[in-house]
RNA sequence: GGGCCUGUAGCUCAGUUGGUUAGAGCAGAGCGCUCAUAACGCUUUGGUCGUAGGUUCGAGUCCUACCGGGCCUACCA
């Protein structure tokens, strides 16, 4: 049995995430995680909310919220659709705990005394109508090289160029639109990730089984230009962890806070924290995932999240834990996703083009999202959701492949020989062949999983599911029954088996319908099966078991074509 | 501008260190079956592997150029 800590990139808390988001991290990372648990590995799979940030202030002034309501209740919308995909998080924190803000505050003292942060004077243009500093992207005005009058303070989306905020002719706040700018002078404090370089990039190189795209991303970083480079870590705001050096007041600080990149990834350590208090645990409970001097020097930890992700996870968030000089557990792998876009363009939250988390489940169960997500996720290239996709893989694998059979069984069943596991006769040839396929099969999709590559297992799952209605071709005990009810009752007795055993292998992918089985099985053993004879054994004649109900109703082409009209725009 | 990824059947994708006739699922065609959600099974039609060169006994795979799609480029997160 073997320790994994799993992480999913954590959602930003300023509204619900589409399908996007969900498959880019979150999914997958639940698939693994229930996987690794039905293979009897010990498993702590955290998520959390990542709260701080100019664009949470912007959202709850929106909503004409005090922000840490705003983000209380937002939270609370997001644990909920969570809980409605089937996510098994151990826990799903916020990074606004109280956990967190001692952490990152500890972090930041622990960087300072190794002498990793510099203090640094920098020009920051302040809003008076606003009464804040602006991020870059929040100021408008005309690009000094196109002449483009929409030009963003970092970059002109026109022409490309790089630009300051200080380079716009006529600027304005593109929050309240006001022209009342200043320039002042502030302080920050900068991570000296460059002191760090050689370090990270020795560390980046000797992991050469990660995704190409992890590591092309981090390296690209790394080598870029001068190399890798300071970054700011504080800002000017009033919602974030306070600039603390320890539990040290920080002269010359006071007021700012830390920058949501810096104390979003240290909230992984601190929602597992989250996790202890919550369950009456003290800190060892944790401290034996995150700290290699207190037990964690044999968990295997794993992130998961999408490309825009990476540089945080693969150097930053790296570069603190190194740098705070203590035992903390370094990520041993990343996997990370390419974008799902949306029927011929992306997802767009702002626009509201695609089909987002409540909307999803307010239409079809999770299973049906989940089935198809889980086996287009983008994990070498974009992938791409049409409707005419979705309808198509999801009648024809789970209601016709999985549902259909456990349909055509149970009720063949009932109605020969009664809610009751048929006896008499015993496996032969056809049942061994069976096996002896499922065995290879079981087998690769094991390796699959193990190595994260989530689209060929389900290929491999699938694959499982069609091996029992060649079964039922070949043993055709609609036939035999008529003239050898003994053949027909093995045949009977080894499919309703071979529903059970569906229902175990399905669920990291399918819960609920994996659930739905072993309840008609009438059985709560959900074991990984490692004997396959055994496994298909489980339920011996004279077994009770209902029928269920149609598993998997199909999506028609009317309302296909309705929901393509009604998620195109604007939300 | 720079960097990275990507282009394989109508669609979605596999193709391991270059090695016989390039695979799967869906869609299409034909046949079979009738227990089942008009479901299932079998067979089968589709590809000069983006284009043009090159290396090699041999290239989907390696190199170069070009064309198309995407992402990143450090103050959104």
């Amino acid at each position: 049995m073997a320790r994994i800590l799993i992480t999913s990139a954590i959602p930003y808390i300023n509204g619900i995430k589409h399908l996007g988001n969900l498959v880019g991290s979150q999914l997958p990372a639940d698939a693994y995680a229930r996987f690794m648990r039905a293979r009897c590995n010990e498993v702590m799979f955290i998520c959390a909310t990542d709260e701080h940030g100019t664009p949470a202030e912007l959202a709850a002034a929106k909503a004409g919220q005090p922000v840490a309501e705003y983000c209380a209740a937002m939270w609370q919308v997001q644990k909920d659709l969570s809980d409605g995909f089937r996510l098994s998080f151990d826990h799903f924190g916020r990074s606004s705990s109280l956990r967190n803000r001692a952490l990152t505050q500890h972090f930041a003292g622990r960087l300072a005394d190794a002498g990793l942060i510099r203090e640094v004077s920098e020009k920051q243009v302040y809003s008076h109508a606003d009464g804040r500093f602006l991020p870059d992207r929040y100021i408008e005005g005309t690009c000094p090289n196109c002449g483009y009058d929409r030009a963003r303070g970092d970059q002109c989306e026109n022409c490309t160029k790089q630009l300051d905020p200080t380079d716009l002719l006529n600027p304005h706040s593109t929050i309240s639109g006001s022209t009342d700018l200043e320039v002042r002078e502030t302080k920050h404090l900068h991570l000296r990730q460059s002191a760090m370089r050689d370090k990270l990039s020795t560390w980046i190189e000797s992991k050469t089984d990660w995704p190409i795209l992890t590591t092309s991303i981090a390296k690209k970083w790394l080598n870029d230009g001068d190399g890798l480079q300071d970054r700011g870590i504080t800002r000017d705001l009033d919602w974030g962890v306070p600039v603390k050096r320890g539990d040290q007041e920080w002269p010359g600080m006071e007021g700012k806070v830390f920058y949501v990149w810096f104390d979003a990834p240290i909230e992984y350590i601190a929602a597992t924290a989250e996790w202890a208090d919550a369950n009456g645990l003290d800190d060892s409970a944790w401290q034996r995932w995150w700290r290699t001097d207190m037990g964690a020097d044999d968990v295997r930890y794993l992130q998961f999240m999408g490309k825009d992700n990476v540089p945080f996870h693969t150097l930053s968030f790296p570069a603190t834990i190194m740098g705070s000089g203590e035992p903390w557990k370094l990520v041993d792998y990343i996997k990370s996703f390419n974008y799902l876009n949306y029927d011929g363009g992306q997802f767009s939250t702002s626009l509201g083009r695609g089909v987002f988390m409540d909307q999803a489940l307010s239409i079809l169960p999770a299973d049906y999202w989940r089935w198809w997500l889980l086996t287009h996720v983008p994990e070498n290239s974009d992938s791409e959701f049409t409707w005419e996709n979705f309808q198509a893989s999801v009648n024809k694998d789970l209601a016709d492949v999985l549902g259909n059979f456990v349909s055509r069984v149970t009720k063949f069943c009932r109605s020969k020989f009664g809610e009751v596991v048929p006896d008499g006769g015993a496996y032969g040839a056809a049942e061994q062949a069976v096996m002896a396929e499922i065995a290879t099969r079981l087998a690769a999709y094991e390796t699959h999983m193990e190595l994260i590559e989530i689209r060929k297992a389900t290929a491999e799952l699938r694959a499982i599911w069609v091996a029992g209605n060649e079964y039922l071709q070949v043993t055709q005990p609609w036939a035999t029954f008529k003239t050898n009810p003994e053949a027909a009752a093995v045949t009977v007795r080894f499919a309703l088996n071979l529903i059970r055993f569906y229902a175990v292998l399905s669920q990291p992918f399918i819960p609920d319908a994996s659930a739905d089985m072993l309840s008609a099985m009438q059985t709560d053993d959900d074991a990984w099966p490692t004997d396959i004879n055994a496994a298909l054994s489980a339920l011996p004649a004279g077994h009770a078991f209902t029928v269920p109900e149609v598993m998997f109703a199909k999506i028609t082409d009317e309302a296909r074509e309705e929901m393509a009209t009604r998620f195109a725009g604007k939300r």
